[in-house]
RNA sequence: GCGCCCGUAGCUCAGCUGGAUAGAGCGCUUGCCUCCGGAGCAAGAGGCCACAGGUUCGAAUCCUGUCGGGCGUACCA
C-alpha cells in the first residue's frame, strides 16, 4: 500500500513536471481521515506558489488508482490527500498474513549484507549487573531485527582479560583465598569486595589446596577470570542470548594491530610525548583535550585497544556496525571515530547506541547498588526473581535514551497491571478458541475461509492493526530502537480483546462466519508470535 | 565550567523523518460474565507537552537561551 501510493503519485509528480520531493505517507490517528495520508500539496505550496488544495485537485485529477487497492481519496481542508484502502486490499494482506507465517514482518532490506552488534563487553571481573542486562537485552534484539531485516549478522562480545583491572581481580582472589586459611591479608586497594570472589576463591581452595603467600598472582588472576566467564555466559545462557564471537582484545597486541595504530598515528604527527605517556592530539581534531594513549607506565589506556578494535571492525568488512554502549561509556566513542577519520577509514556504516542507567525500585524505592561494594544487584538474581519473560520485556519497554525504572513489585505480579502477560494472554487466549472450536466439531481448517465476510468496525481495526507489523520492524532498524515493538505489541494485543468482546468467534448457527474469524485469529497470532520472538519472550498457548 | 541524555495526566512512559481534536498503563470513580479464558472490555475524572523566544501555512516534535534531574569530563574500563 505505502509503496503503491508512492509509486503512483511520484508517477503524478513527473507527469506534472513539479519537484520530486520526497512523498511522505502517515497512517493518521482517526479512521474518518483514511487509512494513508499524504501531505505532498502542502509541501509543495511553497514550491509552486499556489494553494495546497488547487495543487491536491490537480494531482489527483489524473491520477491512477487501482480500485481493487484504494477505494477511494478526499482532499480534505488544509491540503491533507486521504485515501481509503478498499475491502479486498484488505483480505488480501490477510492472505498474505496467513502464508507466510513465521517469516510475516520479514524483509530484504539487508540481504546479502553483514551486520555485527557488539554488546554486553563486560571484562570478567564480575558477574552480569542489573545495568548490563539492559544493554544485553537491547543488543540481543536489535541484532534480531537486524536478522529480520535479511542481514547476516555477528553477535560480538569484546573482552579484555590483561591489564591492572585483571590484577586487581588476581589479587582480590589471593586474599579472599589465603584468608579462608586463615591468613588475614587485607584487599588491595580498589579491589573487588563482591561476594562472589569468596565462593570462587572456596572452589579454588577445593581445587587447589597447597598455594600460599608465595604463589604467583597470574595463577588466581586466571583462575578468577575462568569462573567469572562462565558465570557471565551461564546468565547470557539463561536470558537466551549467545554470542557468535568473543573476541579477546590481547589478539590485537599479538598481531601487531596495536602498534600498527601507533605507527600511524605519529606519521601523521598526531602523537607526542609528555611525562613518559605517550598523548594523543585530540584537541586539534574537535576535542576538548589531548587524550593519553599509553601512560607512563607502558600500558595503553583502554582507548588504543578500542581504536585498534574498531578499525579491525572495518577491516573485516561488515556492512553494519552497532556498538551498544552505557550512558557511563559517552566520552569513549568520539575519540574512538576521530582516530578513524584521521587513519582515513570509513566509518558511517559503525552506528553507537548509548543507553542509560536503570534504577531498579522495590516498595516504591530505589534500590541502591555500588558496583565497589558488595550491594549490587545481579542479573541472575532479577531473574530468579522475576522470570526471563519479564526481565527481557521490561528492558526493552522504553526507549533507550531514557532512565529506565525497574518497578521490581510490578514486574513480580503475575496480574493484569503486567504487560508481559498482557501481551502472552492475547497469544494464549486464541490458542484457546482454536482448542475450544475443535471440540465444538467445528471446521477449523481456514485454508477456504471465505475472508470478505470480515467488515465489522473492529475486525477492520484489527487487521489493520495487524499490518503494521512490517512498517514496525522497518522503523526499529532504522532508528535501531526497539521499544516501538513493546509498544506494537501492546497495542494488537489490545485489538485482539476488544474484537473478543465485541464478537463471538465460535457460532454453530454461522460457520461460514465462524471460519472467517478464525482465519483472522490465526493471523493475530501469526503476528503476536513472530513479534514475541524477537523480543526473546515465550507465547504459550495456555497460562 | 564543558559534553551527552532526559523534562508530556497524581506515578511510569509512548508520540516515527514537523501535520488534522496530544495517547497508553498504573492509581481513582462507575458499569459489563445463564455465552469462545474477567489475566478481559467499556465509560468518567485528570494536560499552559518545564519556561521564554525563533523558524513555518502548521511545533510536544526543529533552532537558540533559561531552569531542573541523570551520566560523563582519568596515565579506570
Amino acid at each position: 500500500m505505502l509503496d503503491y501510493l508512492e509509486e503512483q503519485i511520484r508517477a503524478r509528480l513527473i507527469q506534472l513536471d513539479w519537484p520530486a520531493k520526497q512523498i511522505q505517507l502517515s497512517r493518521p490517528k482517526k479512521a474518518e481521515n483514511g487509512d494513508w495520508a499524504s501531505n505532498i500539496a502542502m509541501t509543495l505550496a511553497r514550491d509552486l506558489k499556489r494553494a495546497p488544495m488547487q495543487i491536491a485537485e490537480e494531482l489527483l485529477a489524473e491520477i491512477n488508482l487501482d480500485p481493487e487497492i484504494v477505494e477511494k481519496y478526499e482532499i480534505v481542508k488544509p491540503g491533507f490527500i486521504n485515501f481509503f484502502q478498499s475491502a479486498s486490499y484488505l483480505t488480501t494482506q490477510l492472505k498474505h498474513i496467513l502464508e507466510l507465517r513465521e517469516n510475516y514482518g520479514k524483509n530484504a532490506i539487508g540481504a546479502g549484507k553483514t551486520a555485527q552488534v557488539e554488546f554486553v563487553s563486560a571484562n570478567p571481573t564480575g558477574p552480569l549487573t542489573v545495568g548490563h542486562g539492559r544493554q544485553t537485552v537491547l543488543g540481543d534484539t536489535l541484532a534480531a531485527i537486524l536478522t529480520w531485516s535479511g542481514y547476516d549478522v555477528t553477535r560480538e562480545y569484546y573482552f579484555n582479560n590483561a591489564g591492572r583491572q585483571m590484577r586487581l581481580l588476581g589479587e582480590s582472589l589471593k586474599s579472599r583465598y589465603l584468608g579462608l586459611k586463615g591468613q588475614s591479608i587485607a584487599l588491595p586497594d580498589g579491589g573487588y569486595e563482591g561476594h562472589y570472589l569468596i565462593d570462587v576463591a572456596k572452589r579454588l581452595l577445593e581445587e587447589q589446596p597447597d598455594l600460599d603467600v608465595e604463589s604467583d598472582v597470574n595463577i588466581f588472576k586466571d583462575y578468577a577470570e575462568r569462573s567469572i566467564f562462565a558465570i557471565i555466559r551461564s546468565s547470557l545462557k539463561r536470558i537466551g542470548v549467545i554470542h557468535d564471537v568473543f573476541y579477546n582484545e590481547r589478539s590485537l597486541y599479538e598481531t601487531g594491530k596495536i602498534d600498527e595504530v601507533l605507527a600511524i598515528l605519529k606519521e601523521q604527527d598526531l602523537l607526542y610525548k609528555k611525562d613518559g605517556a605517550t598523548w594523543f592530539k585530540t584537541s586539534e581534531l574537535g576535542i576538548e583535550q589531548d587524550r593519553v594513549l599509553v601512560k607512563s607506565s607502558g600500558e595503553p589506556t583502554y582507548r588504543l585497544p578500542d581504536i585498534a578494535y574498531h578499525r579491525e571492525k572495518i577491516a573485516r568488512g561488515f556492512d553494519l556496525v552497532v556498538d551498544i554502549f552505557g550512558a557511563d561509556h559517552i566520552d569513549a566513542y568520539p575519540d574512538v571515530l576521530t582516530a578513524l577519520r584521521v587513519m582515513g577509514l570509513e566509518y558511517e556504516h559503525i552506528h553507537v547506541v548509548i543507553h542509560q542507567f536503570v534504577t531498579l525500585l522495590r516498595s516504591g524505592e530505589v534500590v541502591k547498588m555500588s558496583t565497589r561494594k558488595a550491594n549490587f544487584v545481579t542479573l541472575d538474581e532479577l531473574i530468579d526473581e522475576v522470570g526471563v519473560d519479564v526481565v527481557r520485556y521490561f528492558y526493552i519497554m522504553r526507549s533507550a535514551s531514557s532512565h529506565l525504572n525497574f518497578d521490581l513489585d510490578l514486574a513480580k505480579r503475575q496480574t493484569e497491571e503486567n504487560p508481559v502477560f498482557y501481551l502472552q494472554y492475547a497469544h494464549a487466549r486464541i490458542s484457546s478458541i482454536f482448542r475450544r472450536a475443535k471440540e465444538r466439531g467445528l471446521d477449523t481448517d481456514i485454508r477456504q475461509a471465505d475472508l470478505s465476510l470480515l467488515n465489522e468496525e473492529y475486525t477492520i481495526a484489527l487487521i489493520n492493526e495487524a499490518l503494521e507489523f512490517p512498517e514496525v520492524i522497518d522503523h526499529c532498524r532504522r532508528a535501531l530502537e526497539i521499544h516501538h515493538l513493546p509498544v506494537f505489541l501492546y497495542g494488537l494485543a489490545t485489538a485482539l480483546h476488544k474484537f473478543y468482546t465485541e464478537y463471538k468467534v465460535i457460532d454453530l448457527d454461522q460457520p461460514d462466519l465462524s471460519k472467517a474469524r478464525l482465519a483472522l485469529l490465526e493471523a493475530i497470532q501469526i503476528t503476536l508470535r513472530n513479534g514475541l520472538d524477537i523480543l526473546g519472550i515465550s507465547a504459550p498457548d495456555q497460562m
